[in-house]
RNA sequence: GUGGGUAUAGUUCAGUGGCAGAACGCCAGACUGUGGCUCUGGAUGUCGUGGGUUCGACCCCCACUACCCACC
């Protein structure tokens, strides 16, 4: 699943992402994130214009993070209490509070298909107790986010109305995919996930799955994880928790990762992953080919003309050179972004 | 022609009588539920040339050369 954090796959159109060349990447679902939205341009406002998948003109899935993460990443800006997280915007360093309730109210405004719990991605290092102790804060926080979403999920823009938003492009779009959509059928209401932690700690991962299948949820996320640890460590955790939840129920590990990765992942029975690394290391300048990674910036591509990926057949390697993906880069050309 | 100024890394420039510096550029590395055209590291010098003073000169003195400015 590409991520679009603030209404967008950085640098990705959305017509791009719907069908990427003959690779036919067909994006099915984006992810959206409360944070970033709520603070701009504001989920009210995008309720008002009709819904996320409206707003962007998205007409397949969105997954919106809860803003769990950011208790992680923003941490020198936020204090995490039992209510929830208190954040100062990283735009005008306004006070802001975040609780499972809030975070459930935002994301059905923005309409998002999939919603996560609210959820405390554990930093790590992280001591056994202290692993223990944040993941039954986010179990607390999973059971508070149920109960809030429960009672307001026909609340999303599209979920109660008779018009589901895929079928209500903006005026000026062509509604070119909407028979395809129908054969896929729609949701009538956001479902939402719960979110599995425990640190490093096998025993505690299984727990912490125990425990949120209990609370019984469409479908299950591990997070907390590619923060640091091993790449073994990670493939542990994933794989003590997969033993506890059930199979028949979408398994969606946060956050993962690189190209080798998904594909073990998905081997061992992972159904869905998100990560910005494909976009974010491509506005770097490192590119994932069938060749291994490739840092475009190199001195030893100025001069090479042949495609980023010769095993590619992607409208960017059918068409650009190695050295002018260089050469875009090196002169901070904003289409580097978009190539590469 | 006269007067003044400048000369230090690829570039623009700091600098002190006692180990040669910054920014940008260059070279390379990093990036995992996006505070990021970001972050980290590295290489690079006959300190214009030739003399002199000094224990010691990139620094002070003299000459030369090149460039810049003003005036004629």
């Amino acid at each position: 699943m590409p991520v679009g954090t603030a209404g967008t796959v950085k640098a990705v159109p959305q017509d791009v992402l719907e069908d990427l060349g003959s690779e036919n990447l067909g994006a099915q679902i984006i992810l959206g994130n409360t944070y970033h939205l709520y603070l701009r341009p504001g989920h009210e406002l995008v309720r008002k214009l009709g819904g996320l998948h409206k707003f962007m003109s998205w007409e397949r899935a969105l997954l919106t993070d809860s803003g769990g993460f950011q208790v992680f990443s923003l941490s020198d800006l936020r204090k995490v209490s039992e209510e929830g997280v208190r954040f100062r915007s990283h735009l005008d360093g306004t006070s802001h509070l975040f609780t499972p309730e809030r975070s459930m109210e935002i994301q059905i405004a923005l309409g998002a298909d999939i919603v996560m719990a609210f959820d405390e991605c554990t930093e790590h290092p992280a001591e056994r107790e202290r692993a223990r102790a944040s993941m039954e804060l986010t179990l607390r926080w999973a059971r508070r986010s149920k109960e809030y979403f429960e009672a307001h999920k026909q609340e999303a823009p599209w979920s109660s109305g008779a018009v589901p938003p895929y079928l209500s492009p903006p005026q000026h779009a062509k509604p070119a995919r909407t028979g395809e959509l129908k054969r896929m059928g729609h949701p009538t209401a956001p479902a939402l996930f719960g979110i599995v932690q425990g640190g490093m700690y096998s025993d505690l991962r299984r727990e912490s799955a125990e425990r949120t299948v209990e609370l019984d949820f469409p479908g299950y996320a591990i997070g907390g994880l590619s923060v640091g640890e091993s790449r073994a460590k990670t493939q542990d955790m994933i794989a003590a928790t997969l033993e506890v939840l059930p199979k028949d129920k979408p398994r969606y590990v946060m956050g993962v990762g690189y190209p080798e990765e998904i594909v073990q992942y998905a081997a061992m029975g992972v159904d869905m992953m998100d990560c910005v690394l494909p976009t974010r290391a491509a506005r770097h300048g490192l590119l994932f080919t069938s060749e291994g990674r490739i840092n475009i910036k190199n001195a030893r591509y100025a001069q090479d003309q042949g495609p980023a990926d010769p095993k590619c057949a992607c409208r960017v390697c059918a068409r650009y050179t190695r050295a002018y993906l260089r050469h875009l880069y090196v002169s901070a050309e904003p289409l580097a972004g978009v190539l590469n």
